[in-house]
DNA sequence: AAATCGGGGTG
DNA sequence: CACCCAGATTT
């Protein structure tokens, strides 16, 4: 019992001490509440589903013409979906911008053109999975929610678990002990939220933790163990990228946006011929899983164009 | 549980 | 050149 009472107190105070350090050392993020012109929950959800795989410094210019182009869910559902993909640019995951479109249509037709704060609803809309739901009702609404994103299961990993990095994939054992360290107070919750992330993204981050400017270095279970290494390293494997099917849609993608109007496939055929590492069949494969997603369409003559 | 889905900055 | 980044969705 002691020992679980010893447990608790110790949690308490990483949280504390990580909530401290993070009132002097937050960055100033455009969509964060307190850093000059309040984000509307639109906004927010915005800068969540850009932020998805994708690094803060790249999301931060997108985003501010995102949405100075189309300030509310009513915007961005009525414009051409071709100007949706081109804004997205280079984010990555081009499916994401056709999401956050329907998103944006779901917000208008089931809940009046708001953002709802029910987890549910959230849940609900396309493109939003647990994350971004529980990220949405903690920023834009100061609900108390479990906020776990890459950082924090890296952050939880270390101070609570003491392993270098968490399991490949995301756990029931780690959703619970996530869940065990958010405070009971909403606005307690909220700023732990944030403030866990961004030990994780500017401290505690994956290739070389500044455990010396660490506000919880002397709590946490890692360092306490001497930093062993990763036990799954083995197991980790990044996708290869030149040559594959992925970068085939890629390009084909850059050449759609770049290109106001419809696409021969011979122009195609030639941005084939000038990269060696794509093979020809891989044109055929990419176009038709393009288009089987919805993001090309091919007119009655065969060219290629993004979806109007 | 595993596969798929971009793209670029960085050690 | 491998690794990582405020994940979601489908199989």
């Amino acid at each position: 019992m002691t020992e679980a009472l010893a447990e608790v107190a110790r949690r308490a105070q990483v949280r504390s001490a990580v909530v401290r350090w993070f009132d002097e050392a937050a960055r100033d993020l455009p969509w964060r509440a307190g850093s000059g012109k309040e984000p509307t929950p639109w906004a927010i959800l915005v800068s969540e589903v850009m932020l998805q795989q994708t690094p803060v410094a790249r999301v931060e210019p997108v985003w501010r013409a995102w949405l100075a182009q189309w300030p509310t869910p009513a915007a961005l559902a009525t414009a051409p979906t071709a100007d949706v993909l081109r804004a997205w640019d280079r984010l990555g995951y081009p499916r994401r911008a056709l999401r956050l479109q329907e998103c944006a249509q779901a917000i208008v037709d089931r809940h009046g053109g708001g953002v709802p704060d029910d987890e549910e609803q959230l849940r609900a809309l396309p493109g939003v999975g647990e994350y971004t739901a529980a990220a949405v009702r903690a920023f834009a609404f100061g609900r108390r929610s479990v906020v776990v994103d890459t950082n924090v299961r890296r952050v939880l990993a270390r101070v609570v678990s003491g392993t270098a990095l968490p399991a490949p994939s995301y756990t029931a054992a780690e959703r619970a002990l996530a869940a065990a360290l958010v405070p009971d107070d909403a606005a307690d919750a909220a700023r732990w939220a944030a403030a866990s992330m961004e030990l994780g993204a500017l401290v505690c981050t994956a290739r070389s933790p500044e455990c010396l400017g660490c506000p919880v270095a002397d709590l946490c279970a890692w360092r306490a163990a001497g930093s062993p290494p990763d036990a799954h390293a083995a197991r980790r494997r990044t996708q290869a990228w030149a040559g594959t099917d992925r970068q085939a849609r890629g390009r084909v993608m850059s050449v759609l946006r770049g290109a106001h109007g419809p696409v021969d496939r011979a122009l195609l055929e030639e941005v084939w011929a000038g990269e060696p590492q794509l093979r020809p069949g891989q044109l055929d494969r990419a176009l038709s899983g393009l288009i089987e997603d919805g993001l090309a369409e091919q007119d009655e003559a065969g060219r290629y164009h993004l979806p109007a």
